[in-house]
DNA sequence: CTGGTATTTAGAAAATAATCTAAATAGATC
DNA sequence: GATCTATTTAGATTATTTTCTAAATACCAG
């Protein structure tokens, strides 16, 4: 989606902790949630917008969903931060 | 205050504004307001949370309130954005 | 095809955020 | 002090977001 649809997604700690862990490379929807003290469909609900500001990708396999970090996104929202501050 | 707030204050799309607007150096409030189609208790509102995030300072002057950028908390969001794109 | 696990979707409830109007504060000017 | 302008604060309302429970879907194993 936009720029400020993946602003907004980056707002929110749950979101956040969710890219963090996926830093260590992906995991299923599962996975993901036992790491929180949440239902799976809360856990699902963000991952939905993790998606769809396309900061996760995800890969069915078996009988799990994947997700995956997408950084590409994340180049946008730095280099606004990077011009908020002044520099070339 | 944290840098969820700061990360929060950051996901509205009106905060974003009005620190472009910053940019082009400090404001007054009603200067700040002027460029929105809201009340002046609602630029309040969204000044007080950018406050609140350090991301303006605010210096009484007269019968004004004039408001300026204030990037240094911006750093810590850029390093967490990096840091999630796996740079050094 | 039946049963089991993984995940999402739907819908409702709870929590938080954004907005407004009206009143309050602060300082400047007369 | 009275009044005017600039801004904020209080309180209520509306809108949005987060969360849950229950049901639905999807896919695999027997």
């Amino acid at each position: 989606m936009s720029f400020a649809d993946t602003f907004k997604a980056l707002g929110d700690p749950v979101r956040r902790e969710i890219l963090t862990l996926l830093k260590g490379g992906r995991l299923s929807a599962g996975e993901i949630g036992s790491h929180f003290d949440m239902t799976g469909a809360t856990i699902s609900y963000h991952l939905n917008i993790l998606k769809k500001a396309d900061l996760v990708h995800e890969s069915r396999e078996k009988n799990f969903i994947y997700y995956e970090l997408n950084t590409s996104v994340v180049e946008e929202i730095m280099l606004w931060l990077r011009d908020l501050k002044g520099e070339k």
